[in-house]
Formats: structure tokens, C-alpha cells, sequence
DNA sequence: GCCGGCTATTTTGCATTCATTTTTTGTCCA
DNA sequence: TGGACAAAAAATGAATGCAAAATAGCCGGC
């Protein structure tokens, strides 16, 4: 057997509970559109190995549905570039390659970049002491060596620019490229190098002072080049992936 | 008879050609690809009203096919924001209300400045010149008061960056929001007025010369505003649309 | 004459079915 | 033993069928 691309089976394990909608609107009525959230969430949460292929029949009686949904919803996923459909040879999960990644970045952190620049017009002041409290949280975190909180606060950080940008196209966006790394983001703690670690605090700080002042330029400058960082530290970490094992808790 | 949503039904006119493939990759296969490239097109043109309902049975006679492939086309373009699915109740072209658009002009504002910076870091100096060309060109349609072949140009232009940027995701993601306001940019020709058109010209004086001299930071600040002024010039002709009835020739 | 409820028709959503294509399995022969 | 061919099995792509919902049409009441 074996053909060039590795046939991985999906171990059919019970559907996850569908976490939160991120991106679409209220879906939840249709099936078809509950069979997204769910699939979608499936898909992200690293479920199907990277180029695995999502066999239709199993998803299906998995989910407890006919083909048709399903089908439906893999060529949204696809149109989303979750996955790939390969004519007559079905839908795999894609396989992001070095190149896919360093794009994704950069697109991340235009969008990011445009998102603090939209949010010098529009934030108010509680917006920022919110923020603030979420980078005083962070680095407690990062004084702690607590990678798991610093993410998460780090992420909430992010988000909470997005929002203030006020445009909700943009947020739906950003949310749709986030789901595409968000795979690679978990399972590569990348930014476990401790220098790296002291930098994005200092860019942190530089960002939190640009919001204050409403520089919006700036701020876009410092965001875009912060992200581009965190590009260079992951795709390094994917190179060689050592460094973490002998680490102190 | 009347409902709130204005009912608008379609003309059935024989299927466009597809254009070009802007965005999806090796679709023509099948059934499905063919009737989302067709279906896009047929959507970006304008062949269905704002607001109109998109009748499956209408276009699947038109486009022979099932109703299956459609459906599928049919919730990859709401996927992508051009149509948008009701429950139980059809799919219909999305309305853009003034606030869509100008959420979409920022993002396209920030897909550019993005793609603006990145250019500065890959562009070679052949693909300068070649935008130089184009912006004499661009030039000679302003001296002559040409409008169509301005806008011809200068979209060119703004591709060229795009795809001097050297970033696939990018591209693929530009296309997409250039296709949701395209019907906007046709249906109004927002640049008449005298004053912005000369504005919009120095101002791309200004990104050729960023980009000559790969000031990306300084690049991206240039065509964020630069595409704020479209948004702006673009919106206030919505709100008040006349001025260009008692133009010279 | 206009409004509201009732029925008929259309339309949508999903399941099922059918036709191909691909993949696997089995067998034969070198 | 190993590879090539062939048949079987499975999976995909698309069409059709069927139940539920929505829309349109109709009638009666006010």
C-alpha cells in the first residue's frame, strides 16, 4: 500500500462540545450550519492530523447526520482554507507548510496593525485601564514563568485591541486567520525562549504606551513589527523545536 | 402582497462567461467549483439586485445543474459575506449598509497598507519601474479626463503592490473584500469630484516614491490614508450622489 | 372595502439514491 | 517472493425524493 500523501484514519472519538461562534452569525438553526461551528471547531482543535483525510461516512455518523450538511460544510471550511478538497480523492486537513505559515503571520499582523490604528480613533479610556489591567495580569504571569496564563492573557490582550478597533469585518477576519494557526499556535509553545519572552513584554509595553497616546502610526508600526517578531521566534521553534525540555518550572 | 424585504425577483439572463479565477485555485473540476466561480461572478456583476432574493430552482435551470452543487456554491459565497443565508427562507445578496462599507474599506485600507509594506521588503526594482509605467499611464488618463481608463489603471496599480508583496494569503484575502465592494466601486464613480481626483494623484506620487525608496513603515502610513480617502470620498457620494451631471467632457 | 384566518402552492432543508472514480484486495504469473 | 493485473469494495460527486416551513392565494367576517 501507501500512496505519497499518508492516509491517516480519524479516530472517531465523541463530538466535542461546540465551544463558542466565533466567526459566523447565528448558524445554529440549520444543520448544515451547526455541522460547521462543530466541524470547524473539530478540524482546529487538532483532532485530524495535519494532511489527514476527513472521511465523510465517519464524520457522519459521528455527527449523526446524512452526507449532505457535511458536504456543505466542508466546502466552506475549504473555502476558509481549514482544509482541501482534492477532486474525486475527498477532503484532507491542510497541511500548512513553512511558507503558508510566515504568510499567515504577516497577514495576522497586518490585521493586527490595522486593528490598533482603527483603535487610537475609537477607544475610550476604561478601554485602556481594561487593557492595562490585562498587561498587569500578564506580567504577573511572565514573572511567574506561568506560559500557560501569559498566553491566554497575551491572546486576551489582542483581542481586546481588535475589539476596540470597532469593525466587525475586521474582527471576523482576524478571527478566520487565527483559526488557521491556532493549531500551530497550541502545539508549539514557541516563545518558551527566554529572551524572546522579556522582548514581547517590552514591545507590550510599548504598545500599551502608544495606545494612550492615541498614536495611531505608531502603534501600527510597533504592532505589526511585534507580531512579525513572534512570526521569526515560531517559525524558528517549528526549525528546531529544542530548547524547552531542560527548563526550570 | 409585501413582506419588509423588498422581493425583488431576478431576470434570467443567460450564465456570463466566468471571467477569470480571481480566488480559488483548481475549482473547474468540479460541478460545484464551476457553478461557485460562475455563481461569484454572477453575483460580483450585479446581475441580481441588492437585497434580491437568489432563487435555487431559477439558477439551477439557468446554470443546469442540481440543486446540490448550488446549495454548496451557495454557502461558501455566504461564507465569503457576498450573500447571506436566511433560515428556511432563502439566500439573498447581502445588503451592505453604509457601516459595512465603511468597515470594509478599512480593512481593504489595511490589507494594503500591509501588502505595501511587505512589497518594500521583496520588490525589485524591474516591478517599480513597471508601477511607474503605470502611474505615467494612470497620469495621461487624469491630463485627459479620462475616468474609466483612470480607474482601469490605477486598479492595476494597487495590484501590483499587492502582488509585489509576495504573500499568496494576502492576495487571495484582498480579492475577497475587493470582490464584496466591487458592485460599490462601479455602480459609483465617487472620484468625479475635481479636488479629490488631484489629491488621490499626489498622493500616489507619494507611494511611488515610499516605495523607490522601501520606506515601508512610511509606505503603509501613505496607503492607509491614501484608501481612507477613497472610504471617505466613497461614502459622502453615497450620502449626497450628484455633482458630476454638469461635468465638461 | 379592508383585515384576519385558512388552505394550496412553492421553496427550502435534508436524506436517500445512483453513477463514477478511486482504493483496496485478491490472484496469477514471472 | 514480488510485481502486475483484475475484480471487489468503498468513497466521492451529483441527482432525486420527501417532509417541513414559508409564501401566496382565497374566502369569510367585520
Amino acid at each position: 500500500m501507501k500512496s505519497t500523501i499518508p492516509d491517516t484514519g480519524v479516530p472517531i472519538t465523541p463530538p466535542t462540545g461546540n465551544g463558542g461562534d466565533r466567526q459566523e452569525n447565528r448558524h445554529e438553526a440549520s444543520l448544515h450550519g451547526e455541522t460547521l461551528l462543530r466541524l470547524r471547531d473539530y478540524v482546529v482543535e487538532g483532532n485530524i492530523p495535519e494532511g489527514g483525510r476527513v472521511p465523510e461516512r465517519q464524520l457522519c455518523e459521528m455527527l449523526g447526520i446524512s452526507r449532505t450538511p457535511l458536504r456543505e460544510a466542508l466546502k466552506v471550511l475549504a473555502a476558509e482554507g481549514l482544509i482541501e478538497l482534492l477532486p474525486n480523492r475527498g477532503a484532507r486537513v491542510r497541511q500548512l507548510s513553512q511558507r503558508d505559515l510566515e504568510e499567515l503571520f504577516d497577514v495576522m499582523a497586518g490585521l493586527e496593525s490595522l486593528a490598533g490604528r482603527l483603535a487610537c480613533e475609537a477607544i475610550t479610556d476604561a478601554e485602556i485601564t481594561a487593557i492595562e489591567q490585562l498587561h498587569y495580569e500578564m506580567y504577573g504571569h511572565y514573572l511567574h514563568r506561568d506560559m500557560h496564563g501569559y498566553f491566554q492573557t497575551n491572546q486576551r490582550i489582542h483581542e481586546s485591541i481588535v475589539a476596540a478597533a470597532r469593525n466587525e469585518t475586521l474582527k471576523s477576519a482576524y478571527a478566520n486567520f487565527a483559526g488557521r494557526i491556532r493549531r500551530v499556535r497550541y502545539s508549539a509553545n514557541f516563545a518558551r525562549k527566554r529572551q524572546r519572552w522579556a522582548e514581547a513584554m517590552r514591545e507590550h509595553e510599548a504598545i500599551l504606551d502608544a495606545l494612550r497616546r492615541r498614536a495611531a502610526s505608531e502603534l501600527s508600526d510597533i504592532l505589526f513589527q511585534h507580531l512579525r517578531n513572534k512570526r521569526t521566534a515560531a517559525i524558528e521553534h517549528l526549525t528546531e523545536p529544542r530548547e524547552d525540555a531542560p527548563a526550570s518550572p
